[in-house]
DNA sequence: AAATCGTGGGG
DNA sequence: TCCCCAAGATT
């Protein structure tokens, strides 16, 4: 073991986060983990983790579960791709001989939802297997030590796989992230705390390395009915790639009410009472400002219950505004 | 291969 | 309030 990796490791043991993940074995746990972790904070994932855990504790119970139940399962953790992967995840592996995770990187990376990270991730963490597993703390940690601006992928990878301690493959790439997680951070690093720092050609400017990516919202209006009566609110099924498999407000883009209404009044063979504004919505996702005004009305025909269906952040918030939720 | 997919904490 | 961006994957 080299001074570096003895050092890391070390501090790893001696600082790590007690999250409910490093307490266990089993794969699918960690796989989980792993799936959650994917563009989200740890403070937010392990709430997540235990209800999820507790509705699936197995990978047998999740894929004999309808994929609605898994999404209500998810409902707020964002990324909802996320969890139609891991069902689909958890029915391929289910359909197998032997209904188990496959134990290598090569075959978790074939499956569902799992990419070059959380393929490596699961290898590592629940197999031992000594493969690299390279996110956003990795980046930004080797970026830093290299004194790298614009590292490719590629280059990352190489030398992540150089510094790798063959010996101690999960915990070693879990002690990079937790590193980058705590002391490495994008902005005002801890540098004096790190236990690597001798070794760091980036110390002298850290937040230099890795350049910052550059990123555009673009602002969207959209309009949102809620409508409602003794017989529920009216929620329609998502299709589509945005908070596909979940339900939600008839909603339209743009400023102007009436293409929905007459939508509606299509679908329902029901002519909708003239609705009422009752304000405005502002939602950001990823890459779109969203403003949405909500107007409320009337509604005889048949409705569903908000609570029993998976739905979005954005439509909790709408019919929030509408005192429909 | 660049664009897209959610949400919430923190500066 | 606004902007950044987090244990990425997919197409």
């Amino acid at each position: 073991m080299t001074p570096f990796q003895h050092d890391l490791l070390e501090w790893y043991r001696a600082h790590r986060r007690a999250l409910p993940w490093r307490a266990e074995r089993d794969p699918y746990r960690i796989l989980l983990s792993e799936v959650l972790l994917q563009q989200t904070r740890v403070g937010q994932a392990v709430p997540y983790y235990r209800r999820f855990l507790e509705r699936f504790p197995d990978l047998r119970a999740l894929a004999g579960a309808q994929l609605e139940e898994v999404l209500h399962a998810w409902q707020g953790a964002g990324y909802y791709a996320r969890a139609r992967n891991l069902h689909k995840l958890a029915q391929a592996v289910a359909a197998q001989p032997r209904p188990d995770l496959p134990a290598s990187y090569a075959r978790l990376r074939e499956l569902p939802g799992l990419g070059p990270y959380t393929a490596a991730a699961v290898a590592s963490i629940a197999f031992g297997e000594p493969v690299a597993a390279v996110d956003g703390n990795v980046r930004r940690v080797i970026s830093r030590l290299m004194a790298w601006e614009n590292p490719t992928l590629a280059q990352l990878q190489a030398r992540a796989d150089q510094l790798l301690s063959a010996e101690h493959p999960g915990d070693w790439n879990q002690a990079v992230m937790e590193l980058g997680a705590t002391v490495c951070t994008p902005r005002r690093p801890a540098c004096p705390a790190c236990p690597v720092a001798r070794w760091c050609q980036g110390k002298g400017a850290p937040e230099c390395y890795p350049a910052p990516k550059a990123r555009r919202q673009k602002a969207v209006t959209a309009v949102a009915v809620v409508l409602r009566g003794a017989r529920g609110v009216l929620l329609e099924p998502r299709r589509g790639r945005v908070l596909g498999g979940l339900w939600g407000v008839p909603m339209a883009e743009g400023e102007a009410l009436g293409p929905l209404l007459e939508r509606l009044a299509a679908d329902h063979g029901t002519p909708i009472a003239p609705p009422e504004p009752v304000g405005t919505v502002r939602h950001a996702f990823s890459h779109r400002k969203l403003e949405v005004r909500v107007y409320h009305s009337a509604w005889e025909g048949p409705g569903h219950d908000p609570a029993s269906k998976p739905l979005s952040q954005l439509d909790r918030k709408i019919l929030r505004q509408a005192q429909a939720l």
